[in-house]
RNA sequence: GCGCCCGUAGCUCAGUUGGAUAGAGCAGCAGAUUUCUAAUCUGCGGGCCGCAGGUUCGAGUCCUGCCGGGCGUACCA
């Protein structure tokens, strides 16, 4: 148990009387934080003054009585009551130390105990399209998908991560029809993946090409119209003679005006992009030969699902190399999954799951789709279109029910970009009225990566990032900036092979320490320069405190093992090693935080924290200097457990440390 | 139109579900290196937390209304 919610239940247990039942009591109890400020102590309770308010007497004698009731003298100095009521805890200094000591030999868990009632997770992230790109959006799900799952398992919970690859959608319809027309046996030979990926790029510019002509540009058109006139009328309007109105009235056709320039501008862009594609002359004759590309993208698809031989063998001959491309970005990321049951897994059972909608009365035909409508939702949910295909949503809900079939989770996860919200809330709501009501169901959302022009992440010809490409700059940049640093040095200490090994972790972690760092919720920029830098919070400097810490050992010549076994003990005089050590013993809570909002942030925050701590004791506290004897391997401890705490929780987020840099 | 998300220092971002004087990094200024990795650390300056109300002992955090931005919104995923 953390020690925050050890005193949560010693807290608890001293409010029974005074707030009216245990469940009351776990309430309040819950209102004991970490003290943001070390003067108010290491833990303070903030439910003196709400209690205070529900028994009409005044907060400081509140406190008072739960300070007379509260049992801690093992674990904290005589509580204080501050301000307005407000219990300021504050432990002790031979009770963090014996706890420190009694987790040193703990190697892997650090003394983090696992969870009492563990529950089943179904994690769904990553999720890349087969013979699309992976780009950065992926990563992120990848990555905090990864992290979540790691974090989970070492809690103690039962995990299990699926992979749900997109490998029955259009993008095969492309590739198909691309390969029956533009196909080239050669070249697929020779490299299969980059043959499907220009089949795949060219036929989607022919289908951008004639839905732009035909659809979007004169969709466009007729908006601008619209607002032409929304906006002279408007303007022909009396004005009100109510100055409230009037200013109504004006902000009005201001808007009006402002949603006027949108629209020409999104017809200029649109023009423009159609003009370029239009002056290629290559692709104006593909296109002009192509005239219905669209229409038998979506027939060769139809083709595929319903069975169509030729389609299918291509699909099984398509599919394998993609999946090995894949695979190798994620062998680079070092990433694993349980299972990884594509869209195509759940082809069967398509057509059960919408007459299983059809049959309890929740899908109904409109428009000639088969549709679920939902309380509160003017777009349906639809899981069967008119043509017969079924959607992403029918698979989707097919998934759900492999899944709670096969794994009986308590919660599934899905690590998916803010885009699709609206998609999984009619998904949660479909799945719960099908019957599934007894699993908690998230979309894990994250924000868009955005370049340095605050645009989503493109490259400067507006073709999305590949993945591959963006890992290889990382890494080339941080072997530059490792390379330059240890030149640097009065005697470099890097080999070519090691700065070459720093180069892949720093690199590779640096991207997905960015991911992980920031509120998943948001939107942010990516910036190289930012997520390599040695200062802040960073993968690179998160590396690098690793690296400090263990090099003292080497420089010592002490075995960290034999010290752990050593009846060696911890004190903790000076103030920066108590608090680097209140700091190491937190490490739970942290994970404890991560769990309760699905945010890995919440995890390179502490250990940010812990780093700056351990600075500042660096500083402060000589190790192999150290007065005496005891006092050094108090400290060597100390330094030993900081180590393994930074590189525990980077490995739970999928970054490797490297032991010189 | 409707729905969801966002607005915090010049810039990039945190903010422990309502707690005490709002924090980091970068950029700027001033310091620390015969030292255990200076890829570091210390200090200073910098804020009507978009605006206006409300809820209460207490609001960056919750509610309402505005302003500004992003995304989504019937057969792509």
């Amino acid at each position: 148990m953390s020690i925050l919610a050890e005193l949560r239940a010693r807290v608890a247990t001293a409010l029974v009387a005074l707030a009216e039942g245990d469940q009351s009591a776990a309430e309040f109890a819950a209102m004991v934080l970490p003290s943001q400020e070390a003067k108010f102590g290491d833990y303070q309770a903030n439910c003196a003054m709400p209690l205070g308010k529900r028994l009409g007497k005044p907060p400081r004698e509140v406190a008072a009585a739960i300070v007379d009731k509260l049992r801690i003298t093992d674990l904290c100095e005589t509580p204080e009551i501050a301000g307005p009521g407000f219990i300021n805890l504050k432990l002790k200094d031979a009770f963090v130390a014996d706890k420190l000591k009694a987790a040193s030999p703990d190697v892997d868990r650090l003394g983090v105990a696992a969870v009492a009632s563990p529950r089943t997770f179904v994690l769904d992230y990553s999720s890349p399209n087969v013979a699309k790109p992976m780009h950065v959006g992926h990563i992120r799900s990848t990555v905090i998908g990864d992290a979540l799952y790691q974090v989970l398992k070492f809690v103690g919970h039962r995990t299990i991560s699926d992979n749900h690859i997109g490998d029955w959608g259009t993008q095969f319809g492309m590739i198909i029809y691309g390969w029956k027309h533009f196909g080239d046996e050669a070249a697929f030979a020779k490299a299969p993946v980059p043959e499907l990926t220009r089949l795949y790029r060219l036929v989607n510019t022919l289908v951008e090409y004639h839905a732009l002509r035909d659809e979007a540009l004169p969709a466009a058109a007729t908006r601008v119209a619209e607002c032409e006139s929304r906006v002279s009328q408007l303007e022909l309007a009396p004005t009100p003679a109510d100055p409230a109105e009037q200013k109504k009235h004006a902000k009005r056709i201001s808007q009006a005006e402002g949603q006027l320039a949108d629209a020409r501008r999104e017809y200029r862009e649109l023009e423009a992009k159609l003009n370029q594609l239009d002056s290629d002359s290559k692709t104006r004759a593909l296109a002009d030969a192509h005239p219905t590309i669209g229409q038998a993208v979506l027939a060769e698809t139809a083709a595929l699902h319903a069975g169509d031989a030729t389609n299918k063998a291509l699909w099984q001959r398509f599919l394998p190399p993609c999946l090995a491309e894949i695979d190798e970005t994620y062998q680079r990321l070092g990433v694993t999954f349980d299972h990884a049951l594509g869209e195509s897994f759940y082809e069967d059972a398509l057509a059960g799951v919408v007459e299983d909608l059809k049959l309890k009365g929740l899908a109904k035909s409109s428009d000639g789709a088969l549709c679920v409508f939902l309380a509160g939702q003017e777009a349906p949910f639809i899981v069967q279109k008119k043509d017969g295909a079924f959607l992403y949503a029918t698979t989707d809900l097919a998934t759900i029910e492999y899944r709670m079939r096969q794994w009986r989770p308590d919660a599934i996860l899905y690590v998916v970009d803010h885009r699709q919200s609206f998609h999984f809330d009619s998904l949660f709501a479909t799945a719960r009225l099908w019957g599934y009501d007894n699993v908690e169901f998230q979309h894990i959302s994250f924000g868009t990566v955005l370049g340095d022009d605050g645009k989503p992440f493109k490259t400067r010809s507006g073709s999305s990032v590949g993945l591959s490409g963006l890992l290889d700059e990382a890494v080339e940049r941080a072997l530059a900036i490792v390379s330059a640093n240890d030149d640097a040095r009065p005697e470099p200490m890097l080999s070519a092979d090691e700065r070459q090994i720093v180069a892949e972790r720093v690199g590779i972690g640096a991207i997905k320490y960015a991911d992980l760092a920031h509120n998943r919720t948001s939107d942010y920029k990516f910036s190289y320069d930012k997520m390599l830098a040695m200062t802040g919070n960073t993968a690179a400097y998160m590396q690098y405190s690793y690296a400090r810490v263990s090099s003292i050992f080497g420089k010592g010549g002490v075995d960290p093992a034999q010290l752990r076994a050593s009846s060696a003990t911890i004190t903790l005089d000076h103030p920066a090693e108590r608090a680097l050590g209140v700091a190491i013993l937190q490490f739970s809570e942290a994970l404890d935080r991560v769990v309760g909002d699905y945010r890995p942030n919440y995890l390179t925050d502490y250990l940010y924290d812990l780093a700056g701590k351990y600075s500042s004791f660096f500083e402060n506290c000589p190790v192999l200097k150290a007065e005496t004897e005891p006092l050094r391997n108090s400290r060597l401890l100390l330094c030993d457990l900081t180590a393994r705490t930074l590189a525990r929780g980077l490995n739970l987020l999928g970054i490797d440390v490297v032991e010189r840099m």
